[in-house]
DNA sequence: TATGAATGAGCCTTCATTCAT
DNA sequence: AATGAATGAAGGCTCATTCAT
């Protein structure tokens, strides 16, 4: 398994990822994601070892893809209602932007093959956030909680729904996107 | 004629919960957990149509149930605060009681399969929430929000909490958990 | 094995035939033949040592009850013409009048389950006409050849030709039937 | 890449030939077929879509064979009784020379998966044959009947006949032969 | 006698993976 | 490096038959 063809390990992923988001894992084949990518079955073989392993490398690739762009354009972490604004809006354009990603992402968090990686590639997922948190917590800013908790009430209500208004066809206005953030926020901060 | 097993279809919704759970969708098959349910994997075609079929009615049979028990020792829904706290208490109390079951509904509730028969059953799901949710939007004690909206605030966090303290193996104390619930009733409170 | 209810058996019988006549012999099962018939599939057993069996048994049932019938009406079985066109003609008629009946046995006889008992059956099987043959034969009535080969000159024409009409959705008239049995009678005729 | 073994179709044609022609079509499974052709089960799907493709196909390739092989070494097609006699005898040694191809075939005939491609294929089946029945009436040698009769009248006794001494053991003289077909002729022609 | 329940064996088919070019 | 061919193992499901009432 020696990578030649950078471009040929993204060809795969995408289609790994758009035939299991549309079929789901149990109607996903080796020869459909091949059919798909526009390759050989033969071929993925060369670029991982099987398939357990390709679904947690593109696993892993999606979710560090995913935890880098919540801080694009945003340098400044100071600790402030603004911040977590911008965190909270870049995350939500994320799902947005990258439904195909978030979706996998999540259908996939709660299968036994990924509970592992998840154990183990979780630490360094969001450093950033984490301290973060902490400062905020140390400045009074927010309520003295378990991190997990404040990520908890902070970004599951926005990604539950941003999933039904996808399975209703609806999309969420300005206001009522503020709406949520103001909620959610009302529930950490001090 | 041999007399039919009552008992014996919840045998085999155990089993498929159990297998389903450890092995994942795609590592259970029908003898699996037929030897599982210590039967013939041909008895439970007496009892299901097809594959699709008994995950199908094992989803239902555990919603409702986690629907019913929501609002044990629950008659008196007046909108305050306390009957919140008391749904939600409810609620804690059934996922910690029924983890597998839990598990199970969350780890189908993106599964392809079960999208279907979700968006079929959640109408009448939980008519009952629902309609306090609209009480206490008109009696002022709640923010005027999308009931999912509602429901995501207030439910979320809390199912998020408790599989990771599960996957720690830690355990939540009482007072932690009233400050979830605080912290939550604070998001969607008027 | 002790038959009990004579009826219940033509029941059986009547049922396999139809089903195997409808869904072919790979498409029918005892269950489907049970539940046309109105019976449980157990019951079958009662009366059928297994599946062979019934199916060799209702095989031989209507093999005599076909041979019976050519013969029906005719007791002078003087050497003539005439009398080869009556029993051309009843046999016409019976193929007519028991499509069903001819539609299984012509299946069935190139069937390797059958063709043994084919071979045990047959030599009893119409012992008249092979009889009328030969004194036909050594009247000068007819070519001095094999009686299969007589059978098959005689007989099998018109065979082949309902079953074709059947699957046409053609009737043949009064006058090409006479035709035919013309045809066939100077093939064999001296 | 390994390459495609042109000569394998026709091993599994072989094998499903002889695994149906010993266990009838009920008796017949892809996994014996594939262990009589020497190839894993999967292969055979790499050849044909199914179980039921395969068998058509099967079909029409020695139902073809089968209708090229009646005119070999006659390419005059002059109605006369020795066109029908040379034909008449190719369809007989045919029938010797491979008997299994016709066992298959006959066997098959009356199944309800090869009625509906029987339908299709047959109209370009014989077309040969069928004009030189139309010159032959046109020209007053054949008597003006249905060109399924002619058929019937010409063909079906000799197939008997050869069917019977195969399961007898015996062989049909040349006499006994060219007084079969003087029989058939006889009943056709003019 | 009659039958619904139960099952082991087997069937068709698919799939992840390896082979050979 | 790339791939079509090949396959063992397994999956979902059906069926003839037996069991127990």
């Amino acid at each position: 398994m020696r990578v030649k063809d950078e471009e040929k390990v993204n060809r795969i992923y995408r289609a790994a990822m758009k035939v299991v988001n549309s079929d789901g894992f149990q109607g996903s084949s080796m020869s459909k994601i091949a059919k798909e990518a526009d390759v050989s079955a033969a071929t993925i073989y060369l670029y991982f070892e099987n398939k357990d392993d390709m679904i947690k490398k593109l696993f892993i690739h999606l979710k560090s893809g995913m935890g880098n762009s919540y801080f694009k354009d945003t340098n400044d972490l100071t600790p402030s209602k603004g911040t977590f604004r911008t965190i909270w809006l870049n995350h939500y354009q994320y799902i947005m932007d990258n439904m195909e990603e978030y979706n996998f992402l999540e259908n996939f968090s709660n299968c036994p093959l990924i509970e592992r990686i998840e154990k183990e590639y979780k630490p360094d997922y969001c450093p950033v956030i984490e301290s973060l948190f902490e400062k905020s917590k140390s400045q009074g800013l927010l309520l003295n909680l378990n991190n997990d908790l404040l990520y908890s009430l902070l970004f599951l209500p926005v990604n539950y729904l941003v999933k039904k208004s996808k399975s209703n066809g609806t999309t969420l206005g300005t206001n009522e996107l503020i709406e949520v953030f103001e909620a959610s926020w009302r529930a950490i901060c001090k």
